[in-house]
DNA sequence: TTGAAAGCGCTAACAC
DNA sequence: GTGTTAGCGCTTTCAA
């Protein structure tokens, strides 16, 4: 089938283009006699506006990028589930970029969202820097940012407080018996997560009187926290770990039960981010049940919201967690 | 920032527009001081071109459809990164889309994907009918299918042949010891790999003379094969069980262990897809480790290829899979 | 209610 | 080498 245009449709249907437009926008000014004639020549011709075209007369792609970590499905999967459910309600198209560690493939990934001319973008991503933010914001995109509490004129931003999740849980096991010595693990993969839990467990520990890090490092020379954990799980200072998503946990979980300790007399564990991993492994993590769809689908939502009124009353939106004890922790 | 076109550039460097496109596109025949100008101009200004005008006057939009289905990125995730992997190479963006089961939302998503004017589609989804696909080819998109062989003019696909590696293993297990009773375990994701697994179980036994359907059907009134396994696993038929996805066979593998049954001892367990599931799990499944990252990388390649230029030699590419042996069976 | 024509930003002949 | 100009397919005033 050869390319049909917007010309070819006026031609057979005897219309002049305008004409065709406001049929396929659903203008109401058109005679209903016009308007099926017009349609009977869109379907018989099989004829489907050219969305790029339409892109360049609007100014408006009605497509939005999303920015998400390489390899990173595993736990935003169900981010990306929540953001495509409300955007097929808003009709919104989605284009996928994934960002890896080097500063320069971000400056591509940037450069390939501005010339793309998106309505608007979603980022889920703990490494972004302001720098490229910045960038982004020169140009004027509208930008849902997910996971980091932030805002400006064209930001907003959906996350949950993940600090405070951090901080209630270690205080509340301090409290509880003073034999806990809990410890957040770090997620090489999330900076900024990291650095929120362990202020969370450090504001805890300081509340407390009590003097300790609450962390454990993965070394750059572990590929995986699993060796990491293979080689040291039995020699921590800590009794209760805090890992951000459940394969990490489960990774500590594994190496424990290889080294013959058992979950959860030898060691607790709780995450915050459960993903469909968490209902596969034996024993079941507890967790903080951070809202992942929502996440996506909150995010997706305010986007509209930026991209259609202006102003956004609450550009700072915060998700609950509900911490869920499971199998992994007494 | 304003918008910033090619004409500002031009202006700004003293030149005509035609040149700014020519420096823009690296064509060579430009004199370096010219070339100069244009590009302090275009950084002065932060000029960026526009690539929906681009696609316009190209008729090329540098992009291409992936679509798979909801909620799937457990197991297309790999595939994803794969094809990511590659598509950044040739620097085509991803346009990513979803479908649902109903027909409805998928003629939705195929006419999103015609109206986007993408370059080529690369689809996994094992439940798209004929019906899609030859309207896809009515538009002349260029098409790679992810999972099922078949080709055509327009169409490549890459797969593994998942008939023939369930019909090797149950005929091996079938010689090796006459207690066997092989089944494959339904999908219901996934009819036709479904299909493809369940003709190669028939075909091995048909090969050994013995009578049976080798098939474990979860009814639809189960929302999870978990709570089928968990009703019906302590009275099985068969002991050895093979599943497409290792999420799949670990539900079977917590049921069993919840009733008591212990793996392999009981009942052995293998999947076809591996996914970082498998990973975290224990006991660690045998699986046939189906190159998920390979599937969508080479699809990628295979695309770019067809995008280019010339006849593609080979239209059905087979990868291979490698079964490899863990503890969940003997 | 409908049509004519300008414009969205860029590319690619074709001239010069 | 560089500029002019005609599209690419669609939307949207402005007239009629």
């Amino acid at each position: 089938m050869k390319r049909v245009t917007i010309y070819d449709v006026a031609k057979e249907a005897g219309v002049s283009l305008a004409t065709v437009s406001r049929v396929i926008n659903g203008l109401e000014i058109v005679r209903e006699e016009t308007r099926v004639k017009v349609e009977d020549a869109i379907d018989k011709l099989g004829y489907k506006p050219n969305a790029v075209a339409q892109g360049l007369a609007l100014q408006k792609t009605t497509t939005i990028a999303l920015l998400v970590p390489e390899a990173s499905f595993g736990y935003t999967g169900q981010i990306i589930n929540g953001l495509i459910d409300v955007a097929k309600i808003y009709k919104y198209n989605i284009m996928l970029h994934t960002m890896t560690e080097g500063i320069v493939d971000i400056k591509d990934v940037i450069d390939d969202v501005i010339k793309s001319r998106v309505d608007g973008v979603i980022i889920y991503n703990d490494k972004l820097m302001d720098q490229e933010l910045i960038e982004l914001n020169k140009y004027q995109f509208p930008i849902v940012v997910i996971g980091n509490r932030m805002s400006n004129q064209q930001i907003s931003s959906v996350f949950v407080d993940i600090e405070k999740a951090v901080y209630e849980l270690t205080l509340q096991k301090l409290q509880q018996d003073k034999k806990y010595r809990v410890a957040v693990i770090q997620d090489r993969k999330n900076d900024f997560t990291t650095a929120q839990m362990r202020s969370g467990i450090q504001q805890a520990y300081k509340e407390m009187g009590i003097e300790d890090e609450g962390y454990i490092e993965i070394p750059q020379e572990y590929r995986r926290s699993y060796d990491y954990f293979l080689d040291n799980i039995e020699n921590l200072d800590y009794n209760f770990l805090i890992a951000n998503r459940d394969s990490q946990a489960i990774s500590a979980m594994n190496a424990a039960h290889e080294r013959g300790l058992s979950i959860p007399d030898d060691l607790e564990l709780v995450c915050l981010i459960d993903s469909k991993y968490n209902s596969m492994v034996r024993p079941r993590l507890s967790s903080f049940a951070i809202p992942s769809y929502d996440l996506g689908a909150v995010a997706m939502r305010v986007l509209t919201k930026m991209l259609n009124e202006d102003e956004v009353e609450d550009k700072e939106i915060e998700l609950s967690y509900l911490y869920t004890p499971r199998q992994s922790t007494k």
